[in-house]
RNA sequence: GCCGGAGUGGCGGAAUUGGCAGACGCGCGGGAUUCAAAAUCCCGUCCUGGCAACAGGGUGAGGGUUCGAGUCCCUCCUCCGGCACCA
C-alpha cells in the first residue's frame, strides 16, 4: 500500500473543467457551493465502485441502513455516516478501491401500524419515507455509490430472502461435519413408514414449523421473538406479553451455537461486543443425569452444570409445562398441580422473572431416587424452572445454588452442604446449611468423593455417571432456536404452501419472487391469525395436481431482509441468483461495518448465521462477514438527555444545514468526541466548526471579488510553517486510520489558525490543507481545490504524504524539576543527548537556588519529555 | 443481583499509553475595528492567595506501587449501557 499512482477518475467524469462557483462577493456560500458538487458527484458518478478491480485493493466500507422513518433523519444517523464516509474518501484517496453502499430496511412494524391506523398501503407510505430519507443522505454529501441502493420491501430483494429461507428449509446440520448438507442427503432410519420418513426429514430442516410456546403480545397482536421481549413487555411499545402455544416457523441457529461463539476470535470487534454474542450464546458444559422415579418405570432427566453437588440434591423441581408432571402426579395432589399449572400458563413474562416475587411451586406427591446415595427426594413443580432451558427439570442443591436455596427455605426443605468454602469465615455457616455457597471448594457429605477439589469431583462424577449408565456429559446454550414468523402483514411472505393432506411443501424457487398480495384491511385479527390470511385469492392455491393448498399466511420478522443486505451490495441487480460467488469472493469480507451499538447481539448475530450457513453452501468464501466493527454512541439533546419528541429536544440536520452547511454539520458531530461516546449536542458547537470552515475558505479566497487572493502565491513555505504542515498531515493521517476524527479536526484548526497569520500563503501548503480536509469537509475541499486551480475532483487525488524530517522539532523545551516539583523549564536541541541535557538542566539557576547547595542524588533524563533531579 | 463502560475547568473534550494536566472548540471577561451593531482580529480564562514576580492546591473519594500516576494495583461512591431465575 502507499506509493504512488495515477489518479483515477471513474468512468463517465466530465472533461469540463469545474469553474469555481461564480459568487458574488466570493463569500463561503456553504447551500451553493454543496448542491453544485453533490450533483457533480451524481452526474459523474464519482463514488462508483468498479467491480473486480486487479489493479486496487478493495475496501468495503458498509453502514447498518437505516429503517425509513416518517420521522426522517435525526442528528445520530448522520454520525456513523459521517465517520464511514470520512473512511471511503480517505481510502480511495490512499488508492482503494472502495464500496460504499447504501439502502434501506424498509420492512417493519411503524409502516405497518400506520396502514393500521390510516389505510394506507404500506408500500406507499415507505416509499415516501424513502424519497424523504434519501434526500436528507444526499444533501449530507456521503460518497455512497447510489447505483447499488437497495430496498428489503423490493420484491427483486426479498425475491432472493425468500431464496434464502428455502435453502434453509433444503438443507440440515450433519453433527459430525459440524455444517449444513442438502436435505436429500439426511441419512434416514430404515424401517420408517412414509410418514414416520417424512416426519424425520421435516424434524431436521433447518428451517421448521413447530408448536412452541411463544410470546404473545396480544396489543401488538404478535408473536415476539425473546430479543423483542424486555423484562416482560414488549421492546416495541412495553405492551405486557404472555406466553401461549403457537404453529411458527423456527430458524435452528442452535446448531450453529459453537461456531458463532468460536469464531469471535476472527474478528476484530469491540472486547464488549464479542463478549455481549458470548453471553447470548452462553454456552456451557456440564451432565445430564437420570433420577428414577419412585415406583414407575419412568425416569426424569436433569441437566446440571455441577455433577460433583449430586449428593446435595435433596429435592427435584419440573416446570410446571413438563410432561411428565401429568403422569406422575398422585391423585390426592391432583388438584393442586393443575390449578398451579393453569395458573402458570396464564402468567406473563413479567409475572414469571419479576425478583422480587417469591418462589412458587407445589408438591407432586412423586418422589424420585437420588442416583448417587438412592435417597428419596420430593418431586415439586415450580416456574422457577424454564421448560425451554436444559431438560426443563432441574436436581436442587440448596446448599450451593441460590434459587434452590430460596425455594427450599421457603418451603422448608432440608438442605445438604456437599461443598466445603476454602474461606474459613464462610465454613461454618455453609456447613450447618444456612448459608448458599456457590464458589468452587472442597466436597464433603459424599462418600467416597469427599476431599476432591470441586473441578476434580465434576470430572469424576460426570465419569462415573457414564460409567453407570445414569448419565453423560452435556452442553447447553442459553441461545434457542430463532422464532422466525411474525404475524404481520407488513414483512417477507414464506415461500411455503400447506397440502390439504397436511403437508409442507416449499415452493419452487422458480416462482420466486412470491409478491406480497395488495390488501384492503392490515389489522390483525387479534387471535393470532395473520392479517394476510384475509387475503382469500392469494391463500388458496390450487396445486399443478389439482388439489388445494393454502399459502404460508405467516411473515418473516424484519430481521431476515438485514441478515444479508451486504452481500446483496455486491451485485444488487442480479435477476438471476443473490449474488455472484466471484463478486463475493472479490468485495467480501466487509473491512469496516459502522452502526449503533442497540445490534451488538441481534442483527450481528443473525447475519453471522446466515453468512455461516451461505459458507456451508459455498455461496461465500469467508467464514465471518464483518471483519472489524465500530460501534458509534448516542447523541443526547442539548438538554443532555435522550432525544425525543417528547421532549422536544430533537436536532433535524435539515435545519442544521440550512443554517451551518453539511459540511459544518460533518465535521461538528465528529469534533463532539470520540465516535464511540454518548455526548450531548451544542449548536454553539456547530458555530465554532462553521467559523473553522469560514477561517478555511479565507486562507484561500478573496471575499470581496471571489478567486484567489493576491497572497496566495507559489512560494517556498518557511521552515515552521513546512514543519507544521507535515505534523498535521502525519497526525491527521494517524488519527483518521484510528478513528480519532476529533483530534484529526483539532490539528488542522490548529494549522488554519496558523497560516491565517501568514502574510503570503504558499499554493502547495494550501493544496495539502485541502487534501487533508477532503474526506471530513468534501464539498469546502473540492470547491477550494477548483479555486486553486484544478479541473477534477480531488476524490482520487493522492493522500498527501509527510515526510518524517521535516515534521520533526528542531527544538524541545523540558521541564526540569527538582524532588518531582517543576523548578524550571530550558530549551535544548531535539538531537541532545542526556549528558547535554542534564548540564543544561543543572546549570539553571533556578535548580540551583532550589538545590541550595544540596549535592543532586540522581538525576533522571526523560528526553524530549523532562529532567528530574533527586536530592 | 450479575456483566461491561465512564467519572478531568463553567461546558464538549485532549494528554504520543507511566513523564510539563487542561490541546482544540464552546462559553465568559477585556481590547482593537465600527457612527453603531454584526462579522472579524488580538489578549486573558483550572482553583486559592497576591498589583505582580510567585507560592500552594488540583483529574469522583480513600489507600498503595513508583524518582514520577488522569494513566498501574486495592477498597469505596456516583452515573450510563447490557442481561435478568439459563440450573
Amino acid at each position: 500500500m502507499g506509493g504512488y499512482f495515477v489518479p483515477v477518475i471513474p468512468q463517465g467524469v466530465s472533461t469540463e473543467p469545474m469553474e469555481p462557483t461564480p459568487s458574488r462577493q466570493g463569500r463561503y456560500d456553504f447551500n451553493r457551493i454543496e448542491k453544485r458538487w453533490q450533483k457533480f458527484w451524481q452526474d459523474n458518478k464519482t463514488f462508483a465502485a468498479v467491480d473486480g478491480d486487479a489493479s486496487k485493493p478493495k475496501y468495503y466500507v458498509l453502514d447498518m441502513f437505516p429503517y425509513p422513518s416518517g420521522q426522517g433523519l435525526h442528528v445520530g444517523h448522520p454520525e456513523g455516516y459521517t465517520a464511514s464516509d470520512i473512511v471511503a474518501r480517505y481510502r480511495r484517496m490512499k488508492g482503494f478501491n472502495v464500496l460504499h453502499p447504501i439502502g434501506w430496511d424498509a420492512f417493519g412494524l411503524p409502516a405497518e401500524q400506520y396502514a393500521i391506523e390510516t389505510g394506507t398501503d404500506p408500500r406507499v407510505s415507505t416509499q415516501a419515507n424513502i424519497d424523504n430519507m434519501r434526500r436528507q443522505i444526499k444533501s449530507l454529501g456521503f460518497s455512497y455509490d447510489w447505483d447499488r441502493e437497495l430496498s428489503t420491501t423490493d420484491p427483486g430483494y426479498y425475491q432472493w430472502t425468500q431464496w434464502i429461507f428455502l435453502q434453509f428449509f433444503h438443507h440440515y446440520f450433519d453433527e459430525t461435519e459440524k455444517k449444513a448438507k442438502p436435505i436429500s442427503e439426511l441419512p434416514i432410519p430404515t424401517g420408517l413408514s412414509e410418514e414416520a420418513r417424512l416426519a424425520f426429514i421435516d424434524e431436521h430442516r433447518l428451517a421448521y414449523e413447530a408448536e412452541v410456546a411463544v410470546n404473545w403480545c396480544p396489543a401488538l397482536g404478535t408473536v415476539l421473538a425473546n430479543e423483542e421481549v424486555i423484562g416482560g413487555v414488549s421492546e416495541r411499545g412495553n405492551h405486557p406479553v404472555i406466553r401461549k402455544p403457537m404453529r411458527q416457523w423456527m430458524l435452528r441457529i442452535t446448531k450453529y451455537a459453537d461456531r458463532l461463539l468460536e469464531d469471535l476470535a476472527e474478528v476484530d470487534w469491540p472486547p464488549s461486543i464479542k463478549k455481549l454474542q458470548a453471553d447470548w450464546i452462553g454456552r456451557s458444559t456440564g451432565a445430564e443425569v437420570d433420577f428414577k422415579i419412585e415406583g414407575r418405570e419412568d425416569s426424569i432427566r436433569v441437566y446440571t452444570t455441577r455433577p460433583d453437588t449430586l449428593f446435595g440434591a435433596t429435592y427435584m423441581v419440573m416446570a410446571p409445562e413438563h410432561a411428565l408432571v401429568g403422569k406422575i402426579t398422585t391423585p390426592e395432589k391432583q388438584a393442586e398441580v393443575i390449578a398451579y399449572r393453569e395458573q402458570a400458563a396464564r402468567k406473563s413474562d413479567l409475572d414469571r422473572t419479576d425478583l422480587a416475587k417469591e418462589k412458587t411451586g407445589v408438591f407432586t406427591g412423586a418422589y424420585a431416587i437420588n442416583p448417587v446415595n438412592n435417597e428419596k427426594i420430593p418431586i415439586w413443580i415450580g416456574d422457577y424452572v424454564l421448560i425451554s432451558y436444559g431438560t426443563g427439570a432441574i436436581m436442587s442443591v440448596p446448599a450451593h445454588d441460590e434459587r434452590d436455596f430460596e425455594f427450599a427455605t421457603a418451603f422448608d426443605l432440608p438442605i445438604i452442604p456437599v461443598v466445603d468454602p476454602p474461606q474459613p469465615e464462610d465454613q461454618a455457616m455453609v456447613r450447618q446449611g444456612k448459608q448458599c455457597f456457590t464458589g468452587a471448594g472442597t466436597a464433603i457429605n459424599s462418600g467416597e468423593f469427599d476431599g476432591l477439589t470441586t473441578a476434580e469431583f465434576k470430572k469424576r462424577m460426570t465419569q462415573w455417571l457414564t460409567d453407570h449408565g445414569l448419565g453423560h456429559e452435556a452442553v447447553n446454550t442459553k441461545l434457542r432456536d430463532w422464532l422466525f414468523s411474525r404475524q404481520r402483514y407488513w414483512g417477507e411472505p414464506f415461500p411455503i404452501l400447506h397440502t390439504e393432506g397436511g403437508r409442507i411443501v416449499a415452493l419452487p424457487e422458480d416462482q420466486l419472487p412470491l409478491q406480497l398480495p395488495h390488501v384492503d384491511d392490515y389489522k390483525p385479527s387479534g387471535s393470532g391469525e395473520p392479517p394476510l390470511s384475509k387475503a382469500h385469492d392469494w391463500v388458496h392455491v390450487t396445486m399443478p395436481d389439482g388439489s388445494q393448498a393454502t399459502r404460508e399466511t405467516n411473515t418473516m420478522p424484519q430481521w431476515a431482509g438485514s441478515c444479508w443486505y451486504y452481500l446483496r451490495y455486491i451485485d444488487p441487480k442480479n435477476g438471476e441468483q443473490a449474488w455472484d460467488t466471484e463478486k463475493e469472493q472479490y468485495w467480501l469480507p466487509v473491512d469496516l461495518y459502522i452502526g449503533g451499538a442497540e445490534h451488538a447481539v441481534l442483527h450481528l448475530l443473525y447475519a453471522r448465521f446466515w453468512h455461516k450457513f451461505s459458507y456451508d453452501l459455498g455461496l461465500v468464501s469467508s467464514k465471518e462477514p464483518f471483519k472489524k466493527l465500530i460501534n458509534q454512541g448516542m447523541i443526547l439533546g442539548e438538554d443532555g438527555q435522550k432525544m425525543s419528541k417528547a421532549r422536544g429536544n430533537v436536532v433535524n440536520p435539515d435545519d442544521v444545514i440550512k443554517s451551518y452547511g453539511a459540511d459544518s454539520l460533518r465535521l461538528y458531530e465528529m469534533f463532539m468526541g470520540p465516535l464511540e461516546a454518548t455526548k450531548p449536542w451544542n449548536m454553539q458547537g456547530v458555530e465554532g466548526v462553521h467559523r473553522f470552515l469560514q477561517k478555511a475558505w479565507r486562507l484561500i479566497v478573496d471575499e470581496d471579488r471571489g478567486g484567489l487572493l493576491d497572497t496566495v502565491q507559489e512560494i517556498q513555505a518557511d521552515e515552521t510553517t513546512l514543519r507544521r504542515l507535515h505534523q498535521t498531515i502525519q497526525k491527521v493521517t494517524r488519527d483518521t486510520e484510528n478513528f480519532a476524527f476529533n483530534t484529526a479536526i483539532s490539528a488542522m484548526m490548529i494549522l488554519v489558525n496558523h497560516l491565517g497569520k501568514l502574510k503570503t500563503r504558499p499554493h502547495a501548503v494550501l493544496e495539502s490543507v485541502v487534501l487533508i480536509l477532503a474526506p471530513y469537509a468534501p464539498h469546502i475541499a473540492e470547491e477550494l481545490w477548483a479555486l486553486l486551480g484544478h479541473s477534477q475532483s480531488l476524490a482520487y487525488e493522492p493522500w498527501p504524504q509527510f515526510d518524517d524530517q521535516l515534521a520533526r522539532e528542531k527544538e524541545v523545551e523540558l521541564a526540569v524539576q527538582v524532588g518531582g516539583k517543576i523548578k524550571d523549564r530550558i530549551v535544548v536541541a531535539a538531537d541532545a543527548d542526556e549528558d547535554l541535557i542534564r548540564a543544561t538542566a543543572l546549570a539553571s539557576e533556578k535548580v540551583v537556588s532550589a538545590l541550595a547547595g544540596q549535592a543532586p542524588k540522581k538525576v533522571i533524563v526523560v528526553k524530549s519529555r523532562l529532567v528530574n533531579i533527586l536530592v
